[in-house]
DNA sequence: AAACCCCAGTGACTTTAGTCACTGCTTCTC
DNA sequence: GAGAAGCAGTGACTAAAGTCACTGGGGTTT
């Protein structure tokens, strides 16, 4: 059991260049903890416990709205840690968490993890390291809020997809959407509704073959090259 | 002159409580610019040269759409550090910065930045609080881009500038706009006209009487529940 | 098998955002 | 003082986003 955290911490960047000897140290401050997909972690505006990493599985980041609209800010999975911040800052958490599959996590309370960067500074360079790349994707996320249709965000949310899971057929390339409009919504700061006509569309248009939440993009680079045709306009 | 600069320096979060001496070591570092209003200080996509403090005037953080429109990230003024961020994890800058104001700003190169940060541990942690505040602030605007209309996020700002730099008269709070609608677009993730419009539509609906960029908040607790009527809906 | 829930699809519509083109007002420059 | 440049206002329009209401298909539950 305990070793299996070890191995969780040694592929957390944070943690990731500590001695045999620190590693047991740490590992024996952290808690684990199971969800089941769609069990929420904590809200937005929970004062913060402490540090996440997920051990498996894959947490959902995001903010919800007032009318129950949700906006994703990070989906993290196996090997990233979340809600840092707060731990240094004091403050609450900015946005509300839970779990986007089955997933099993690791805490740190927020004492703990303070005691442990004062011992091991470098650590605090990780965490900026860490927190830099967060804040670039949510540069990346206002960019495309802002500049860009709900289309664009499908088309290129679909080309991530195809490029991480999809599996080439003589047809195109096909793939399985694991979840539901909705969720694609959440994500791309929309609602069900244009995920599902988009989707027509973009199979009206010869882009894609659909059925269900099995998908075969039929013309990638025609897909590629709407993104880049938008960019001009 | 090298006084001044460390009068700065005193004032930027990042290095408020170092002794006399690491500050004039610091001082020795730092390289002064002077910028006029519109003058840009650097590119998205340019490579990191180093981290700035803002002296005197302030500094717009924005993104440029292939089409041209900007949405501002931040505006920092004096006191405040920026591109922290590439200075540390070694990549490009995520946006672009040029000066809102006639400005003055300090310049300390990567490398001794670097260097100070490893002989000075704790400033570390400074520069973590003060890029979680930063990520809080992305993050609002993200939430405003997703949740809410042009109308809602202009009288917010309006709000705003009412409570900072408004004098209260007998006909309501008034307000002077230092900037053009394209700036105030750009701020709000939006285009020129659409600021004209509903200024104008506000000002029918008696919230506001607008002359040129001469602005009087009639109805301030109306705009107030203009925001929260919109949260229900 | 009936009742229920969740999800997807869609027609019909409203609202908001954005575009284009033009006018007119200042202010600056030569 | 004639032009040029920048800013603001607006009419007319298109397009995108979002809302509402309803249908129907699987599942699961009891």
């Amino acid at each position: 059991m305990t070793e299996s955290i070890e191995r969780v911490l040694r592929k957390t960047p944070l943690f990731a260049n500590l001695t045999e000897a620190e590693m047991r140290a740490l590992a024996s401050r952290v808690t684990r903890k199971s969800l089941k997909q769609g069990e929420q972690l904590f809200a937005e505006g929970d004062s913060c416990a402490g540090l996440f990493l997920v051990a498996s599985g894959k947490i959902r980041i995001f903010k919800l709205s007032a009318s129950g609209r949700e906006q994703v800010l990070a989906i993290e999975s196996a090997g990233s840690s979340f809600a840092e911040l707060p731990v240094f800052d004091g403050g609450n958490y900015p946005a509300a968490a839970s779990a986007w599959e089955d997933s099993e996590i690791l805490f740190i309370s927020r004492k703990d993890f303070q005691n442990f960067c004062r011992e091991h500074p470098d650590v605090a360079l990780k965490v900026i390291a860490v927190v830099g790349a967060r804040l670039r994707r949510l540069v990346g996320i206002i960019e495309e809020l802002s500049f860009t249709t709900v289309r664009q965000r499908l088309i290129s949310l679909l080309l991530q997809l195809a490029e991480a899971e999809g599996t080439r057929t003589k047809e195109g390339i096909q793939l399985e959407l694991k979840k539901s409009h909705q969720d694609f919504a959440a994500e791309l700061g929309t609602v069900r509704e244009l995920i599902s006509r988009n989707l027509s569309r973009l199979q009206a248009e010869g882009f894609l073959e659909v059925e269900g939440r099995k998908l075969v993009v039929k013309n990638l680079a025609g897909l590629k090259s709407e993104l880049a045709a938008a960019e001009q306009s």
